[in-house]
RNA sequence: GGGGCCGUAGCCCAAUGGCAGAGGCACAGGAUUUAGGAUUCUGCAAGUGUGGGUUCGAAUCCCACCGGCCCCA
């Protein structure tokens, strides 16, 4: 035994024993206990870990260990997103080859995750840049590519100038790059997609029971965006405009048209001259429609998306000088464009309803236009438009044979629908917010996508036994608009596997998100080199049981994974949907209230706090500093409690094994041993539910505080040698999940035994009982006192008890009471 | 603009609708120490962002507003 308390020894010592003993390996091949499957988000190796995976693995390890001493046998992996830009980016910098700045992230990664003592199977460790792992990456993308959903397509995509490379909409936000901040260009290229929109009802729909945070799957719901309505179709003079309406049952109030700006039939709708009548707002104060349309695109085009979707803005837009007919009413309506509409939604026109929509009520009065309404507002309604439902008026024609008055929403809906789908004239439709995803990089860290360019075979996929395809070294990573594969002659000019003539690579490279959208299968068969994986390891491990990480990976990293899964399993290759069946997310660290970033120079490094404090401390303080899945504050303060708590454990545990007397501190005495040992139940109680429920790792520590303080004041006070040893020892087998190496060397020292064979602790129920207990006496709800009764007493009883006592007599003055409340346990309310 | 999370003691945070306090930080005083540090003991404080509502009873549920953060536009 250390004298002093030294965490670096402790730590060491144990992390020796875990790794000769390899005490964290699991085999698939074991059976007869209950399986679980603990999976953090594999993290991403650019530079060195920082707090947020600190917090990461403290929460996954603090499970994996309490599910282990629960009697489960846990899969508990690691590996590395070795792949992209960060790399890449490094290596033009200092023309170092992305896999050494990349091998050496992982080096520091691996060796920071063993001294910070997480109880990792290293021996399924993968990372997506090695061949052996993204061998099976281009495996998934030939399967998918078979099933037809992997496809090649002339798109517009986004353009980062800065990086040369397109972006998914996924990585562009307000308008802009993701990683460099840049303003996107559109550009119009040749790019691969998965067809993952097929999946979009079928996302939706799984999300249902998964046993996720609702306010994850809120956010994949408003992504994927479905919205439920028609196409319907208006003449124009020479021309039919397609629009798309969530309120097809408004089609009567409908009396402007809107295209976005970009919308590709603007320049057949733009008139030769302004038609007789024209409202002077309608013209941008321009001599012709062409001048008013090329002005008000120009205007458009420099607005970012945020700015055009602002809705208090005021509204602007011009008239094409064109007029299409309301298919219901009859009505010439006039054509206009507005940035309020946009491109990506829908087929980028819409049929302006200004009675049922704010915008376009905001837009009409802008510019002159008639407001109908077609749907009766309550009788109190003093606003403008009426989003709500009631009644249909004003929404019958006798000449086009639809009449809707009187119809609430539903039923005008479907009335209209069908109306137009008899006629030609529309039908219903459903369109998802989400778009294909969009996998092609211009880039060269990446996995290669196993393709070939034929003259005379056109594209064809390598040939499986051909995989894989590997990364070939470069001198120059440079982007130049083009992959930097591309330069790499020897490696694109290829034998083409269809006619064995010349053939050119693909030299695009795959998106990262499709690396890490399948790892969490790899990890249950890392070695196979036959397949991806055999069914049987999948069936042994899949899905996760628990799956934790950052609230930042809600939306893209969850959706492709689950996408990949059900793809996968629709093609054979999986058996279950979901690949997460259930999903803790965790709160950011934030320094100052601010998010911590790199780019602001403000990330805190864990190393000088495992330096100066030990592993268990830096662990435990970060799931002390608050609720887990809450953001929290780093504080440097804050550590020391921490520290000093486990410092109090070890200095009391010496104290104790370093007594031969068989009781400590003044005489012994019974009822001293009894309320320690009921300390220890009710610690036992707590810390169980905690970390059984919602993962409150901040109150289970809290817990463990308290139970160490009592055992403080009782070895202070006088109790057993025997008690306080056991009282020690339950502390160290609760403290294991969050403090591994302290847990194990206190529990070591007391028992003899190894604390993470040790089965959780059971608090023994007949401790936690009690013969009186304090009850508060509310009157008329206000707290007025205490009472004691017998913990066993009836409701009846506590009333009388409480009736007799002085202030309640005094408050009733004789008069029966017209109430009275007892919560057992709790208190009684007498209501006077 | 829409959706979500959060406002409790000087600070971080607890509290199945039931006695506002578990734990930690900071602070004050005592013990120990040559001193500092470390250790240890004792003490300390808010009526729960604001205004309504439901209830015998609201930090907790509902509505509105204020402030902070996150996501989407």
């Amino acid at each position: 035994m250390f004298d002093e308390f030294e965490p670096r020894a402790i730590e060491a010592r144990w992390q020796g024993v875990w790794e000769t003993e390899r005490t964290w390996e699991v085999s698939n091949r074991a059976t007869g206990q209950d399986r679980a499957y603990v999976l953090e988000m594999l993290p991403y190796t650019s530079g060195e870990p920082h707090v947020g995976h600190l917090k990461n693995y403290a929460v996954g390890d603090a499970v994996a260990h309490f599910w282990r001493r629960q009697g489960r046998y846990v899969l508990h992996p690691m590996g590395f997103d070795a792949f992209g830009l960060p790399g890449e980016n490094h290596a033009i910098r200092t023309g170092r080859h992305p896999k050494f700045t990349t091998d050496e992230s992982i080096a520091s990664f691996r060796e920071q995750f063993r001294r910070w003592g997480i109880s990792i199977d290293w021996t399924r460790e993968i990372s997506s840049h090695d061949p052996a792992y993204y061998r099976w990456t281009q495996w998934i993308f030939l399967q998918l590519y078979k099933a037809g959903l992997a496809y090649r397509e002339n798109a517009a995509v986004n353009w980062c100038p800065k990086d040369e490379t397109v972006l998914a909409n996924e990585q562009v936000t307000g308008g802009r790059c993701e990683r460099c901040g840049s303003t996107v260009q559109m550009r119009q290229m040749e790019q691969w997609f998965f067809r993952i929109t097929k999946y979009a009802d079928r996302l939706l729909s799984g999300l249902d029971p998964l046993d996720w945070p609702e306010h994850v799957k809120t956010m994949q719901r408003n992504w994927i965006g479905r919205s439920e309505g028609a196409f319907i179709d208006f003449a124009a003079d020479d021309a039919v405009i397609r629009v798309f309406t969530t309120r097809p049952d408004t089609l009567f109030g409908a009396t402007y048209l809107v295209l976005a700006p970009e919308h590709p039939m603007v320049d057949a709708l733009t008139a030769g001259s302004w038609p007789d009548g024209t409202d002077p707002r309608w013209t941008g104060g321009q001599q012709t429609p062409a001048e008013a349309v090329a002005a008000y695109r120009r205007q458009a085009c420099a607005k970012s998306e945020l700015e055009r979707q602002a809705d208090s803005r005021e509204k602007t837009g011009v008239f094409t000088g064109s007029h299409a007919v309301n298919p219901a009413s009859g009505q010439r309506i006039g054509v206009f464009i507005a940035d309020y509409v946009l491109t990506g939604y829908g087929t980028g026109a819409i049929m302006a309803v200004p009675g049922q929509d704010d915008r376009d009520w905001d837009f009409a009065e802008a510019f002159g236009l008639p407001i109908m309404r077609t749907v009766q507002p309550p009788s109190d309604w003093h606003g403008n438009a009426y989003t709500g439902d009631g009644p249909a008026i004003n929404s019958a024609a006798g000449g086009t044979g639809l009449s809707l008055d009187g119809l609430d929403i539903a039923g005008a809906r479907r009335a209209t629908i069908e109306w137009l789908a008899e006629r030609g004239l529309g039908e219903q439709a459903t369109t998802y917010r989400l778009r294909d995803w969009l996998l092609s990089r211009q880039r060269y860290w990446g996995c290669p996508i196993p393709v070939v360019y034929c003259d005379s075979c056109g594209l064809v996929p390598v040939p499986e036994d051909q995989l894989p395809v590997e990364l070939p070294d470069l001198d120059d990573y440079q982007p130049k608009g083009r992959s930097p594969l591309a330069a790499a002659d020897d490696w694109v000019t290829t034998t083409c596997p269809g006619c064995g003539g010349l053939g050119r690579r693909e030299t695009d490279t795959l998106d990262t998100f499709v690396d890490s959208s399948w790892y969490f299968l790899r990890y249950c068969d890392p070695h196979n080199d036959e397949a991806a994986w055999s069914a049987k390891a999948i069936a042994a491990w899949m899905p996760a049981d628990q799956y934790i990480g950052g609230v930042e990976h809600a939306i893209l990293h969850l959706l492709y994974a689950r996408f990949m899964v059900k793809a996968l399993a629709d093609l054979g290759h999986l058996p279950m949907q979901e690949p997460f069946a259930r999903l803790f997310s965790q709160g950011m660290i934030t320094k100052d209230g601010a998010k911590v970033s790199k780019s602001k120079g403000n990330s805190i490094s864990p190393s000088p706090v495992v330096e100066a404090y030990g592993a268990d401390t830096a662990r435990c303080y970060v799931l002390f500093i608050g609720p887990p899945q809450q953001s929290a504050d780093w504080s440097d303060q804050g550590i020391e409690g921490v520290h000093r708590f486990l410092k109090r454990l070890w200095r009391l545990t010496a104290e104790v094994k370093h007594t031969a007397a068989e009781s400590l501190g003044a005489e012994p005495n019974p009822e001293r041993d009894h309320a320690l040992k009921r300390a220890c139940a009710v610690a036992i109680g707590m810390v169980t539910a905690d970390m059984a429920g919602a993962f409150a790792f901040n109150t289970a520590i809290a817990a463990l505080m308290k139970l160490l303080n009592e055992c403080g004041r009782a070895v202070r006070e006088g109790v057993s040698t025997r008690v306080a040893s056991d009282a020690l020892a339950t502390a160290a087998s609760l403290l294991q999940p969050f403090a591994p190496h302290l847990a194990s060397e206190v529990y070591y020292q007391l028992t003899g035994e190894r604390v993470w064979t040790a089965a959780w602790p059971v608090a023994d129920e007949n401790l936690l009982k009690t013969d009186v207990i304090e009850i508060g006496c509310q009157i008329n709800g206000r707290l007025r006192g205490r009472l004691s009764v017998r913990s066993d007493a009836t409701d009846a009883e506590v009333e009388r008890a409480a009736l007799v006592t002085g202030y309640v007599r005094d408050h009733l003055a004789g008069h029966p009471p017209r109430k009275v409340i007892v919560v057992p346990g709790r208190l009684v309310n007498i209501v006077g």
